[in-house]
DNA sequence: GATGAATGAGTGTTCATTCAT
DNA sequence: CATGAATGAACACTCATTCAT
């Protein structure tokens, strides 16, 4: 195993220990304080690794949005089908969703803030710009319809998102038929 | 003896003020200070009309769901073609939505608090059930597909709120053009 | 029955809520509000009765005062040898303190707190001043020992109070023999 | 302000105002940011010595104690005769209070507040236990008589504690003559 | 680099009191 | 006479952040 730099492990620490408070208690009552007994440190060290609270929760949305795109593109080969390839991002969606709970409840609670405005999206957006690049060729293919970006994301990762979330509260059972199901949906709603 | 002691124009500002500020400012940073301040009443007469921050931001959110859900089934009419009913109901959401972007937003941002949880589900889903009544009745009637309810709200109500949401930022332009299109895909999800 | 005029009837009631709160639930968190609700009038309703609630305070103190006063000098007959006087005068202490908890209660949390220097000490004493001239002969009779009064109040009043406030918290419990063992003390103290 | 490791001096001083305050202004209206002011201190700075207000006001009280068992019990010497140990015990308090003014009156205070049932009665008797025994021997010895603890204590304690507040308060003038007076009294009490 | 003490500014909430009705 | 609405000031307490060590 790869040993990390002290540092670097002490900085990790610090965000576990922000999603975990975030998730565990919610945004408003995550203090400083509290995140930095989480983290076994001190509420001062927290200012060594990062210039404010904001930066901190600024940088811990960050790296999640960095891992989930990861997770989702997971397998990704565009050379395949693009319902393949859509489905694979599907499934990996609820995957990733239903075993990182606390880090995705931590995004969600993030990007309805204000603070989601600190991040700009293409920060964001450009971990998924592979799909992007599929979704354009399945549009000039005829194999998609042709309506912007906006639409086809509207079908594609929103609906997994809510339904992924449902899972996650328990209000609905995303199990492997639900999944399926719910792909056909999203396919019938943008093939052409 | 009729007299109504509390005011209800009083009780109706303070609500203002409170999606005012939220929207403004956010909801961390929206203290019951500055909401009073804003509703241009004392702090402490904020206590007369709600027992604590946590009612006054409830019912905040309580309000504005039941005025949504008024508007987003304006115009309903159960003897029409599903298509036409679910169609004005797209139609409904992005207008409310785009002419009451503080309020939406107050109520996105609600919801994705630790907040939600005080809110039972069915208080505030019961302002949707003639809806559900009628998807029902096409899933019998085959005129849609065969699927959970969870998931044809996850291609007919969630879509249209992430578009509207991205019209309210200027991250897309919401034009009737652009409102047909998605219904169409909308559609095309769920249709048998 | 006498029916007391209405105003009057009010005041009492409010001065019962007073002494109520405070012996359930101490000086500082008896708040006017909280007077008022428990003897269902406004808060307002109080300042027509009293002119601040300092004076709501020690009016209830010096009410139960006199109240005291007469309970602790019933049957009070100076042309009995002073030893009996003074064993009645015990016993009513004990009796009147254990029956009157909540009223005596707020009489030692009031003469303990910065609103006792608000009252004059004869208009308390007053009461007791049948006592005082008893106590005199006896030292002019040479049946009790010629110190000041406020020795023998020390070795008959306070052992007195203080060993039914024991009692009252259930430290210590004053049955019949211990009641009359203690006056034993008492009296050991004092005779001449 | 140069130094930076908790210090007791600071402890200690926020303990002094705290008596300071409620010695003059009474125990409801000494705030924490009173206390801080008069501490100079921050209000904040309170809250990282204890953990709350209560634990404040407990550990003034439970301080104050210590210091006053230690006082009480100066030159205690169980060898000698029982009326000369408590002889001096009575001498010893009444030095104490009088020159102990408002740490006493704060004991005071405190001990008839709801704060006081906080406080296990044992964590503050246990300092006066030597007393305890040689009263307890001075029964077995048929020197005083049989009675409860409770009852020699309302009789050797309480009175040299009240004669002592008045004396405090200028209401009896607690000279030589009249401390040898009392102690008489208290003697003849409770001797065989 | 890491700390815990320190704090001014803020938090949600309750206070005693007033006043129009 | 009696009220409930209204409030500025205060309450106990926590905050994000700094700083000497």
């Amino acid at each position: 195993m790869v040993v990390r730099n002290k540092d670097e492990a002490k900085r990790e620490e610090i965000i576990r220990a922000t999603v975990k408070l975030v998730n565990e208690t919610g945004f408003a009552s995550s203090s400083v304080a509290k995140i930095a007994e989480e983290a076994n440190v001190s509420p001062a060290t927290i200012y060594i690794y990062f210039k404010n609270k904001e930066e901190l929760l600024v940088s811990t949305y960050v790296e999640i949005k960095q891992v989930m795109g990861r997770s989702l593109l997971k397998d990704f080969d565009e050379t395949r089908p693009l319902r393949d390839i859509l489905r694979t991002f599907w499934f990996n969606g609820v995957e990733f969703i239903s075993r990182n709970q606390d880090v995705f409840q931590y995004s969600e609670q993030f990007s309805n803030s204000p603070y989601a405005s600190l991040v700009k999206a293409e920060e964001v957006d450009r971990y998924f710009e592979p799909l992007l690049k599929v979704l354009n060729r399945g549009k000039e293919q005829k194999i998609i319809k042709e309506v912007p970006f906006e639409v086809l994301s509207a079908f594609v990762f929103h609906p997994m998102i809510i339904l992924s979330k449902m899972n996650a509260h328990d209000d609905f059972k995303m199990d492997q038929e639900n999944i399926d199901r719910s792909f056909t949906l999203a396919w019938d709603a943008i093939k052409f």
